[in-house]
DNA sequence: CGCCTTTGACCTGCGC
DNA sequence: GCGCAGGTCAAAGGCG
């Protein structure tokens, strides 16, 4: 019911969008037609001055030099005149050009919006043949990709969430295009029933052991396969806490994401010659949220930065802007502790979300940010 | 001087 | 119980 006014609001911003690309279009040619009005006028009005010299019919025999002078400033006049006529009617081609540009981005922009729609309930009716308490969703911006991958696009996902590794083809098709891609999950492990009991307890060891090493292994093949943002927050049984790992492209030594860490141990972990730096929250005394951050071995250029705890306190305004993200993405989803475990990833998706998005504003769309965030057991 | 990083020692949990 | 690995503590030193 939630889910459905959200899509419901979705549909209304994009019907807006195309209310107003209408209306810009319309307007567009309202605009040049004015223009063409005008231009019009500034001919009609051109022709009643020169006819209205014409029938001013002032004698000519004494000032032959005068009606030589008006006729070239006439004449001059009238050129310019129509200079600057074509120079409007290129303008207004080129105008009427970039509204059939804009028309068709929006048109490419609803068929995208309505795939996603159709793609979201398909997930939805599969989870919840598979398991009640299994949410999932995906959201894409994106122009074209997701038509074209239209008939396998779910059951990737859906194969990507079941085991946890999907194939490399899929990572390929996906975001094929160096376009940004946005994809954000919610994943509820309370009561699972649908998977064999074996394969949960495995899944469950892996994160309950807090092995960083795991929670890694489990993210490579999902960021190869997303050029863009994955979050992945996996709900801990009950009084656990939410551990969630964020990858990101990153040159220095930590991300930042609004808050004041204050670095108290590094261990060389094994598997990883790279060091893990542990940091705890400095923005109010005795919060209890630390942050681990590793260099990826496989990726020397991704960093992985894993949150654990919540904040005891308001969120600074960068980390705070950032973390409406996740947290809207959450609403999603009606169980609590999902919600809950959205808030603790908030700030590091968010982070994420803010990376692309700097990176889209300079056009750098081909270094777009890998971040994957993920929610194990503490 | 206060805050931070570094780093070795210590603690804890888990598997065997 | 022992060993291993992850996580934390705290002293020492650096820096502004």
């Amino acid at each position: 019911m939630r889910r459905d006014q959200e899509v419901g609001q979705l549909m209304d911003i994009d019907l807006s969008l195309k209310i107003d690309a209408d209306h810009h279009e319309q307007e567009g040619n309202k605009e040049g037609d004015d223009q063409y009005t005008v231009e019009k006028d500034d001919h009609q009005e051109e022709r009643v001055s020169s006819e209205d010299k014409e029938e001013a019919g002032i004698p000519s025999s004494t000032q032959r030099e005068d009606d030589d002078l008006s006729a070239d400033f006439t004449l001059q006049y009238n050129n310019s005149k129509t200079e600057e006529l074509s120079v409007l009617q290129k303008e207004m081609h080129r105008m009427k050009e970039e509204n059939k540009v804009l028309r068709k981005v929006v048109e490419q922009t609803m068929k995208d919006y309505y795939n996603l729609q159709m793609k979201f309930a398909v997930i939805q009716q599969n989870t919840q043949k598979k398991d009640p308490h299994r949410m999932f969703f995906s959201l894409r911006n994106s122009e074209k990709a997701a038509i074209q991958e239209e008939p396998n696009w779910a059951p990737k996902i859906l194969d990507m969430n079941n085991n946890q590794l999907s194939p490399p083809s899929a990572s390929q098709d996906f975001f094929k295009e160096s376009e940004l891609g946005l994809s954000l999950r919610l994943q509820s492990n309370i009561n699972q029933t649908a998977r064999n009991d074996q394969e949960e307890k495995e899944e469950n060891y892996n994160e309950e052991s807090g092995s960083f090493k795991s929670v890694q292994n489990r993210l490579i093949p999902r960021n190869n396969e997303l050029s863009g943002i994955t979050s992945h927050v996996a709900i801990p049984p009950h009084n656990r806490k939410a551990r969630v790992s964020v990858r990101a492209r990153c040159q220095t030594a930590t991300m930042n994401d609004g808050c004041q860490w204050r670095k108290y141990g590094q261990k060389i972990a094994k598997g990883n010659p790279c060091p893990r730096a542990y940091y705890r929250c400095t923005v109010a005394p005795g919060c209890p949220v630390r942050k681990q951050v590793q260099r990826c071995l496989e990726d020397m250029s991704i960093l992985i930065t894993t949150y654990e705890g919540t904040h005891n306190h308001p969120l600074p305004v960068g980390a705070t802007a950032m973390a409406s993200t996740a947290s809207a993405a959450a609403s999603f989803v009606l169980l609590d502790t999902i919600k809950e475990a959205a808030n603790t990833a908030s700030t590091v998706t968010a982070v994420a979300i803010a990376l692309v998005s700097n990176l889209a504003k300079k056009q750098q769309m081909h270094q777009l940010v890998l971040a994957s965030v993920e929610c194990s057991l503490a």
